[in-house]
DNA sequence: TTGTAAGCGTTATCAA
DNA sequence: TTGATAACGCTTACAA
């Protein structure tokens, strides 16, 4: 384009007060500039976090969000996802978890033909494009610094089978303990279920045991709420009697006292990198790996 | 139309899998079918709620929800909401606190035809539709509730002041204490910020106090944990030697222990109404007020 | 590099 | 009540 036909368009621009119409380029070029984000996950501060950082890639390529919570326990959720998407056409679509593990919703993205990208899948790793984190490496590394804090029984609270994550982190805790040369009596792992009254559960029982362990790790923030609440009630100052560490870093780890040590998700980016592949001009492809952190704070300390 | 011709067309529908293009419809209808949802509200679990009621209620009428967060601290959020608007016309925006309290914010909307309902709105009622609920009623039948109890001297935690909900809590509780006769000092009403750590600050304050109050009414439930924490610091058991009161029945107030007396707001059902208020083909008109409801649970208890 | 014209799939209008 | 036709404001392909 010739420079100065292009500064006599941009000054018609200025002068009409020129917008360009969204429904007539999205009926014209057969795209919408829009994202869906379709979640499923009971945790506002999860489902929080990716909106922001979707929202975020969107506003750099000029898209928009448009939200759709899907149940995926149900039975009807593919041919509600089907219903949504059949009176907005999206560009692409964010699958957070655990929907992103129901079979019959990918199958009918890949039938309608509509883009989509997982957010921490929890196998069939070639079907599509995905994000994740290292959930094992992170419980891993959580293991050690407890360790190194020197622990020596360690007590661990899984999540529900259904989560990817559940597997993913209990590996992470049980290589650590075997490459520390930790024994790990089998009481020592609860399985809770992500809920505050799960941990609480959990939390009973491992210090009810003849030997209670001197460190407690949960795999999410809630469960160790739970546990933290059972501390406080059998009078077991945290951390100088029981360390306690979580997984999430969820806004409520630094509304208790003390402050929750946990591993914190680049969930926000996660949302954002996958708006990018969606977004992207050449199509998304592969997977991409996140880094987690390490957040360190009072609930965890020397064991005594 | 004729219901043989009526019956012809379904079989055509059904036969050619036909299904309306969106895109052409808001191209040729000049609507697009997509309700905006413009917030800026630093809790997940306000906005989670939000998000549930006003996506209910798209469903009903076959709209979509388009998410857009607006910084309303910024001086620049006009223009970021003109910007977003100029891309993608929405048929109707719902504006949560404290955006829609931002006066160029709605002079835009004004200016761009664009409808829109405030949600718990500051003021300026006669401006536009909004939805709300009435702080002040819950604020004094939670004081009540402690005045039942047994309690005296009641302890209050207010918000900050640019939110409009600071002053109708604070008003509710001073209208109960003067209803009851009950005389209220000065420094028995502390200023909070709705954060954790302001209630931290301000639990100091008033337990350190000479005559330190028996409950204290927190005006959220983020400070409500705050004072929950000092008590538990200062060995003060709750409810037995504090009773704790919290405002908005967020998620956290079932997950500590013991659980949080709180007044649940009909967040959901506030942003489903003004939804509807917004799709309704004949517009949306004056003001509507939504019931909250006192949920009394373990943190409050008879004075001693 | 620039101009022109034909769709895209609806809604809305008007005549039959 | 029904059928035909002109917008809606872009993108895309092709001609100039």
């Amino acid at each position: 384009v010739r420079p100065d036909t292009q500064a006599r368009v941009a000054q018609a621009v200025k002068l009409l007060n020129y917008r360009p119409n969204f429904a007539a380029r999205a009926l014209a070029g057969s795209r919408s500039y829009l994202i869906g984000l379709y979640y499923d996950n009971p945790s506002p501060d999860y489902v929080a976090a990716l909106q922001v950082g979707a929202m975020r890639a969107c506003r750099e390529s000029g898209h928009h969000l448009l939200l759709e919570q899907i149940d995926s326990e149900s039975p009807r959720a593919a041919s509600d996802v089907a219903r949504r998407l059949h009176t907005v056409r999206v560009d692409g679509v964010i699958l957070s978890p655990p929907v992103c593990d129901r079979a019959e919703v990918l199958d009918l993205l890949d039938r309608e033909g509509v883009a989509y990208v997982r957010l921490a899948p929890a196998g069939d790793v070639a079907r599509s494009p995905f994000v994740h984190m290292d959930d094992r490496q992170a419980a891993f590394e959580m293991t050690r610094h407890l360790q190194q804090l020197g622990h020596r029984r360690i007590g661990f609270i899984g999540g529900p089978v259904r989560h990817s994550a559940t597997a993913l982190r209990r590996r992470g805790f049980l290589d650590a303990m075997a490459a520390a040369g930790l024994p790990v009596e089998r009481e020592l792992v609860q399985p809770g279920a992500f809920s505050f009254r799960s941990g609480v559960g959990c939390a009973e029982r491992l210090l009810s045991l003849p030997r209670p362990p001197t460190a407690i790790f949960a795999s999410n923030d809630d469960m160790a709420l739970g546990v933290m609440a059972v501390a406080n009630r059998m009078r077991l100052a945290v951390p100088q009697a029981l360390s306690v560490a979580g997984f999430d870093d969820s806004p409520i780890a630094q509304v208790v006292w003390p402050q929750l040590t946990s591993i914190r998700q680049p969930v926000a980016q996660m949302a954002a990198e996958a708006t990018r592949m969606l977004v992207r001009p050449d199509g998304a492809a592969g997977g991409r790996l996140l880094d987690f952190q390490l957040i360190i704070r009072g609930s965890t300390g020397p064991a005594a």
